[in-house]
DNA sequence: ACTTGGCACTCTATATATGAGAGTGCTAAA
DNA sequence: TTTAGCACTCTCATATATAGAGTGCCAAGT
């Protein structure tokens, strides 16, 4: 696979270079034009038919330049890109955006994928943390109207779920207090399995309360990761690979269907945390994404809370940028799950 | 206003629900091929150029059919669409999601959402149900670690707020319980500015929780209405008039753009729930619009808690099922804030 | 053996012409 | 007031010509 002579890694690498920034076929003449080749056109002429022989590169019509295949921007992003990271004062503003957020959780995955958009140039996913596992912390049961009480149930790491549920007969806030007080003292810090165990020693009202609880947990551990926060889908829409009406479609109705998001995600996502994984035109196995790449991490505390992220863009995408945005937004979101989930 | 007579009005409203199926300018011959006039196609020419002069409807060019105008759409939506419902198994199927996801409160606003873009055929605007004034109901810190603590606010209606805050000095949770105890005693069912009342007479960490509260629940009131929920988006890319890539991209822009939605909502939106608004084209106010048709309705009890609710297709939109869909959309969800709101 | 200038060749993109078809507007008669 | 008839206009699809871009390859040079 690394059988490119220097001058081929060169050329390549200009050609791709060429390509993601001016979106036409990159001909032998720009590359010595304005890069300062010190070989001829037709040398060049002779790299590029090479490179296209080995797969690297391909011609759109006899008469146009060369622009590269999936195999040309993988062997780009894994040999020539090198390290790269955001210019410092992006850094800077990002970290900034961030600290005057920080407080306010709610605001934390609408800003991480607003942000991730931006500094990547492409559409941004970011699903939010799931914790390995849940884990009893809170709960809170409010009387509303008649026989309707609202479960407020607080997992470990601030996940926080509501849920509706009606009694046999109305109780006072005041008896839901007591209620809420008792399963609080005898369910704090367990898993679903260990609240399930304990259920049948309660007394019943408790003990349907308690089910529920074990059911919203295990609801809760059950599910897949979700995809909930997008942005920057217009700005994608602005490259020129989607101006006609179909392609763009097709990228709208990728970007909208959850399901077919988180198995490309869940598929495509390395276990660990750190690693940024660069998906190119589908790798074969998925043809809605023909025209597109991914550039995907996953962030968070392995064994406590992870989620994932990642940037959609065309194929032609700046992947230098979107590999050290995905990298940066990821290293804040672990900071702020670590923050949330250590003891 | 009124001035047209039965005839007209006929012939209008056959142009208009053509064109809305059909999706091609409607001529003279398929008016009365169709749709069983008894004159003649030329007398129909004769109304249809008369509806134009009156600006009912226009010529793409010379030699097309007619399509109405942004005011033929007004005069069919106001006059000629008659009562409108969705049809019962439609209802019924809509009402079972609902019962199957009723219990769990994070699901529906996405289930709404879901929901009300299949049934109007068009794309779907949702935000979640806006307290006329916060109003406490209960609070928890959570220890994480070190100084880092989670505040969990409760306000009445069921709305949680996530916030961090740091202490000065590390406290276990079993301390941190007692002060949360000590403010859901003083503060119950207050509003913010009576909790910023009470605030000096505590002791000095209870009252910098407590201004924190003040703070969220401030916060919380000022919010504008919030667009969260959007869904079906690429329904409305495969109408043809968005087939050209500019012009999907525009409706994308749109659809992305927060603020914008926030003021069209806010502008356009009655202040009373259950009447149903259609903007058709924008109404000269917005030009993004220009293209397109929104129907929006309020949903929740007014001086308790509301929403917006809408859909967005183009101008040649299924009104009669987006008003429906619309209208039984945002009742089911009144009925939701009803039970959460009433005492 | 590699490099390079030169040139024929191919393919696209753009402009232009042409004809069929659709649908109207108008006129004159019922 | 309605209607049949017909000329007129405009679009859309198809065909043709042309300019330009860029390659591929050959033959000569290093």
């Amino acid at each position: 696979m690394d059988k490119l002579t220097l001058r081929q890694q060169t050329v390549l690498g200009l050609v791709v270079r060429e390509y993601v920034s001016s979106a036409s076929p990159v001909s032998s003449r720009v590359l010595v034009g304005c890069y300062g080749l010190e070989i001829s056109t037709a040398t060049v002429r002779n790299e590029l038919a090479r490179l296209e022989e080995l797969g690297y590169l391909t011609h759109p019509h006899t008469s146009a330049g060369r622009v590269p295949t999936h195999q040309g921007y993988r062997y780009f992003v894994e040999r020539l890109l090198g390290e790269v990271g955001l210019p410092v004062h992006e850094r800077r503003t990002i970290a900034h955006q961030f600290h005057q957020a920080r407080r306010d959780l709610g605001q934390w995955m609408p800003l991480a994928t607003s942000v991730l958009a931006h500094a990547a140039r492409g559409a941004a996913l970011v699903t939010a943390p799931q914790a390995a596992q849940s884990c009893y912390k809170h709960l809170q049961l409010i009387s509303t109207q008649g026989r309707l009480v609202l479960l407020i149930l607080v997992l470990h790491g601030g996940t926080v779920k509501q849920q509706l549920l009606t009694l046999a007969e109305p109780l006072s806030q005041e008896a839901l207090n007591e209620i809420s007080d008792r399963l609080n003292q005898a369910f704090n810090g367990l898993a679903a399995d260990e609240v399930e165990a304990r259920v049948n020693v309660l007394p019943s009202l408790e003990a349907d309360v308690a089910r529920l609880v074990v059911d919203i947990m295990h609801r809760s551990d059950m599910h897949a990761t979700k995809v909930v926060y997008r942005d920057g889908l217009s700005e994608v829409l602005e490259q020129p690979e989607f101006a006609e009406g179909e392609k763009a479609r097709g990228l709208v109705r990728v970007m909208e269907e959850r399901s077919f998001l988180e198995t490309v995600l869940a598929d495509a996502l390395s276990p660990d945390v750190g690693s940024v994984r660069v998906l190119i035109g589908g790798e074969g196995r998925w043809d809605e994404l023909q025209a597109c790449s991914l550039v995907l991490a996953r962030y968070g505390v392995v064994g406590f809370a992870t989620g994932a992220l990642g940037v959609v863009g065309p194929t032609r995408m700046l992947y230098g940028r979107a590999i050290s945005a995905v990298r940066f937004v990821a290293g804040l979101l672990s900071d702020l799950v670590y923050d949330m989930y250590a003891e």
